[in-house]
DNA sequence: CGTTCGTTTGACGATCCTCAAAGTTGGTGG
DNA sequence: CCACCAACTTTGAGGATCGTCAAACGAACG
């Protein structure tokens, strides 16, 4: 996003430092735990826009930890159109679901110039195993990631275009908030096209309700510049009781 | 299920013997190590139709393996109706989206007579220190489930009605017979409105939909009685390219 | 400056939801 | 054992939402 691109290219590979450390992985070590974690850290290495982090199918080797920037995840299913299951910001964790089948589930894309931490999956089972912190950390991670997509799939099959579209710009809004970055004015570095692959609406959809919510004063959209006007409104779209099959 | 709950009472709690070990989590300790499992082990316990074993917001305390039966979980949100997120049955671990949180996210229920082994997670975490064999389990079914929650997400979203219902049915036919029951003849254990819930689907477009199926001869439906005629037919459908989306 | 990619907007139609009512099943109690 | 009740299922009719196709516009890039 455009925030996170600030982050300017970081020789300091020490997690204590890094801006994420708050919301990150290593989070809670002791000092001398922090440090073999560092040690089995690969320098951050950027991505370009539309470079892969990771290829679908490709053997599972690391977790990676983002430090700024953005990535999305797709799924390529033989003979449909890739879909995309989620997008990754600064201090999220990419590559946990590729650890049972030691394969990558799906590709991982940069959105825009990306910074991540590479964690050799082996070392840091090893880590694990004379750190409990470390340990519940991982089962911490994915656990809410299991949460995530739960939701998600409740979004999916629960609601409408205009609910989907304001539960993605508020999740948006709080994860930019979470990490110092404006909760209210924001950049997307995905396309309509990606969101409506993400929310499993139609591109012109994902248009159309945008420039709906517009006209309503719900937001403020110049191309990818998104500014939530009437978040309580957003709020209550995104909540409200009568979504789809709500009969019954 | 059916099937499966002709599993008796079982007195025998040694994991070794349980005809679900080999998909359980306990799969691969040492002898010694699997000891000290079955003896953190709850006693399995009946849970009758209808009976709740965790409910949303309680507090989690345990992970639970399922013996015999079969259960659902469901997700109230504000307002909206429930919605199910998982069905599970036996070998299957319930509870792990809870771990992060040390909430239950969702009320996981029985569905027929059902059998639950009890796994206290502090103990577990205790005994996951000294066996990397049991962690890298624990990872593996963390991970396994996000897998999961992934293709379901892609279902949710990309896919039509037909698609989704010949998915759910090749899901839990492919499930059956690795749990040693018939793939092709099954009970379900979920009425049609669980299948919509958990499918993004009308109770009334499940019932439509199996209707049609069965006129054209992919499936023979009596009740909850199911069984697959055409399964060949039922996975064209399902990976069909022409879903939702398709275009572009 | 032209090409490509992304976005917007419109028209049309299909899928699937909603509402409604009748028909089944299963379980309970008289 | 039967009757009754509740929950579940089926089927129909009508309509809303959202996808598809199409075309024009805008922006970014070489």
């Amino acid at each position: 996003m455009a925030e996170s691109g600030r982050c300017q290219p970081v020789k300091e590979t020490r997690c204590e430092l890094c801006s994420q450390h708050a919301r990150c992985l290593p989070l809670g070590l002791e000092l001398n735990e922090l440090e073999s974690f560092d040690a089995i850290l690969q320098r951050p290495r950027p991505l370009k826009r539309g470079e892969a982090l990771v290829r679908q199918g490709g053997s599972f080797e690391s977790l990676y930890a983002v430090r700024s920037g953005s990535l999305k995840q797709t799924v390529a299913q033989e003979g449909q159109r890739d879909q995309i299951t989620h997008f990754y910001l600064p201090g999220e964790l990419v590559g946990l679901d590729g650890i049972g089948e030691s394969r990558c589930y799906g590709s991982v894309v940069a959105l825009e110039t990306t910074f991540v931490c590479e964690l050799p999956f082996t070392r840091l089972e090893d880590l694990a195993e004379h750190s409990p912190t470390l340990r519940s950390q991982l089962y911490r991670c994915m656990s809410r990631e299991l949460r995530n997509d739960q939701r998600m799939m409740c979004l999916l099959s629960g609601r409408t275009a205009d609910q989907r579209l304001a539960s993605f710009l508020l999740g948006l809004s709080n994860r930019f908030r979470a990490r110092g970055f404006s909760p209210a004015r924001f950049h997307l570095s995905m396309s309509r096209s990606d969101i409506g692959s993400y929310l499993g609406l139609a591109l012109e959809t994902v248009s159309r309700v945008l420039a709906r919510f517009q006209a309503q004063g719900l937001v403020s959209v110049e191309g990818r510049e998104m500014t939530l006007v009437d978040r309580d409104a957003l709020l209550a779209l995104a909540e409200e009781g009568a979504g789809r099959h709500s009969g019954v």
